[in-house]
RNA sequence: CGGGGUAUAGCUCAGCCUGGUAGAGCGCUGCCUUCGGGAGGCAGAGGUCGUGAGUUCGAAUCUCGCUACCCCGACCA
């Protein structure tokens, strides 16, 4: 490819609104530019990264035996309504009718339309296991599209979903999946880790997530170092404090703190460790009443664990100021645990403190030296908390790191949940009707583009991994507008790049040098040749890798084995 | 949806407080000089100042409504 035939699209200054790098990068590199909030369109250098994180997913998903197929982005809200989701989904499921009154939304997700295929197609068990998977774009029509591209509405997924008649062959594709969407992760050449996950929405239960580490990411996941545990911080375990919880030795006082309402105030007021504080947080009951929960003033409640209690809404709300003003007679930093009269679960560890402190429920009053089953009962507990790096995991005792993560990847088993709601069954061995169980598995395809440059930049731009950089090698002529000699010589050379089967782009552009370099330094092209009549002459040209510090010369007629070479070891 | 903010040239922003009819840098077009890391000069093109109303002799500037976008919370590939 010529620069001169392509819309390039280079910025010097990326708006003002993107925040992260990547959405800077993409920006400033010309891939995307943005059409309204959520929505871009990709220019043709970005276009060329997506189709080639494209193309090694669909490989991959076909080496591992899924089939591809392709369903409309507009689906009719009656197989919706049959699963449920109609109601269920909510606001982030775009509705539309159509002239006939009609009503339809736009696809987020497929499994309703994969179900009622599949009901209709598969007969026999002969038929199965299949799986089905498809590259498209997806709508969601998120509260708050940020990042970019990371977290658009409209953005391109592989999403797949198998059937079965049995948890055996389900947890066989599930394992063919997750070796599957490693295999891409690793030949894509990201820095991932699959953890353990919350099932969410979607349903089902076992389920993992693949994440691209990124300071920038959204996740936090905890893995140990042995890399025999990892998960979602949301579902990690907390192991409960060993040992007898100290006695007391301090009488319970109740103090002055006007004015105080963090913990932090509080700590440093009576010059004590955070962890000898208790935080008391109000949310919203599941029949309209509030519940307290209780844990140790140095921890962060775990959204999802408190989400499980029986008696807590989902999904999680905190309760208004209001509200609990008027059911407690005071405002947020001056609650505790002592005579709280709504239903009050405890963290384990915030449940072993002694000797601690916490608000009195009275405004500007808090009580020291207060404990469990002296001064007040003993509380019922929970795991409420996340876990903080350092400690041991509950699962092996190692202990555990914490990283930030992009989500790339997500694979669940579904089991019945779509087939059993919209009576999709075939017949087994012995001819008996058999609900289908289901497994699907997502890969954020956009999102990857995003990830890798979160990954993988430096202060001149984006350093693609090679497998998806929008070219391998990129040849910087210069003056060849004024050199007939220098012309011939790279358009040569051009020619037995692309008949060797090298993405290669030359820059033909009347540029000077400097512009040239910074512009594909700033796209990220892994590979690049200079070309000038000083190195005609003695039979070179200059070779440098992006990363490297100082380029080097090499033999004009070895170029194409060398770059052959270079990119076999890259 | 709740809370906060912004809207002036393709991009980054100034002008607004204190009304008098629109500016800079980068980018773009042409010419000249320059020519190995985002050059310099000259000449240009480009703006119904988000939108609707109001106040005023006069509104980018003051007031109100609307819209879009962004930031902080809840969702997810």
């Amino acid at each position: 490819m010529l620069t001169s035939k392509i819309l390039l699209a280079t910025q010097r200054e990326a708006p003002a609104d993107a925040e992260i790098i990547s959405h800077q990068l993409m920006l400033k590199a010309g891939l995307v530019r943005k059409l309204a909030s959520g929505i871009y369109t990709w220019l043709p250098t970005g276009l060329r990264v997506l189709r080639k994180v494209e193309a090694i997913v669909r490989e991959e998903m076909d080496k591992a035996g899924a089939q591809e197929i392709l369903m409309s982005g507009v689906q009719p809200a009656e197989l919706w309504q049959e699963s449920g989701r109609w109601e269920e989904y909510g606001p982030e499921l775009l509705r539309l009718s159509d002239r006939h009154g009609r009503e339809f939304c736009l696809g987020p997700t497929h499994e309703e339309v994969i179900t009622d295929l599949v009901r209709r197609e598969i007969r026999s068990y002969k038929q199965l296991p299949a799986n089905f998977y498809q590259i498209q774009t997806k709508f969601r029509d998120e509260i708050r599209p940020r990042f970019g591209i990371m977290r658009a509405r409209e953005f391109l997924m592989k999403d797949a979903y198998s059937f079965h008649l049995d948890e055996a062959s389900l947890q066989q594709t599930y394992e063919d999946m997750f070796e599957c969407y490693s295999t891409i992760f690793n030949r894509i050449g990201l820095v991932f880790r699959a953890v353990i996950a919350d099932s969410g929405s979607i349903g089902g239960n076992t389920s993992h997530e693949f994440h691209v580490l990124a300071d920038s990411g959204e996740d936090q996941i905890v893995f140990t170092e042995d890399g025999n545990y990892a998960a979602n911080i949301e579902l990690a375990a907390a192991v409960k404090p060993e040992g007898e919880r100290a006695e007391p030795s301090e009488d319970m006082q109740k103090q002055a703190t006007p004015g105080m309402h963090s913990i932090e105030e509080i700590a440093g007021h009576f010059k004590v460790d955070e962890s000898k504080c208790l935080k008391t947080l109000i949310v919203d009951g599941a029949n309209d009443d509030l519940v307290a929960l209780i844990i140790r003033g140095d921890h962060e409640l775990n959204k999802v664990k408190a989400e499980k209690l029986e008696n807590v809404a989902r999904p999680l709300s905190f309760a208004s100021a209001d509200k609990i003003r008027k059911h407690l007679s005071c405002d947020i930093g001056s609650l505790g645990p002592i005579e709280l009269d709504i239903p009050t679960i405890v963290d384990f560890s915030a449940a072993h403190i002694s000797d601690f402190i916490c608000g009195a429920n009275e405004n500007g009053m808090h009580f020291t030296g207060v404990n469990w089953q002296r001064d007040l009962a003993e509380p019922d507990c929970a795991d409420l908390r996340n876990v903080i790096a350092g400690e041991a995991a509950k699962e092996n005792g190692a202990p555990l790191k914490l990283a930030r993560g992009i989500e790339v990847g997500h694979i669940f088993q579904l089991g019945t949940k779509y087939s059993a709601a919209m009576k999709a069954n075939c017949l087994d061995e012995k001819g008996t009707a058999t609900t289908f169980m289901m497994g699907c598995y997502g890969i954020g395809i956009s999102r990857i583009v995003a990830a890798a440059i979160e990954q993988n930049h430096d202060e001149k731009g984006i350093v693609w991994p090679q497998s998806i950089s929008p070219y391998s090698l990129v040849l910087i002529p210069i003056h060849m507008h004024k050199s007939q000699r220098l012309r011939e010589a790279v358009m040569a050379l051009y020619e037995q790049f692309s008949a060797a089967g090298i993405d290669v782009l030359l820059d033909d552009r009347k540029e000077r040098p400097g512009v040239m370099f910074a512009d594909m330094e700033l796209i990220g092209i892994p590979h690049r040749l200079v070309f000038s009549e000083r190195g005609l002459d003695a039979n070179t040209l200059e070779y440098k890798g992006r990363t490297d510090e100082e380029s080097s010369d090499i033999n004009l007629d070895e170029a194409v084995s060398f770059i052959q070479k270079q990119l076999a070891s890259g």
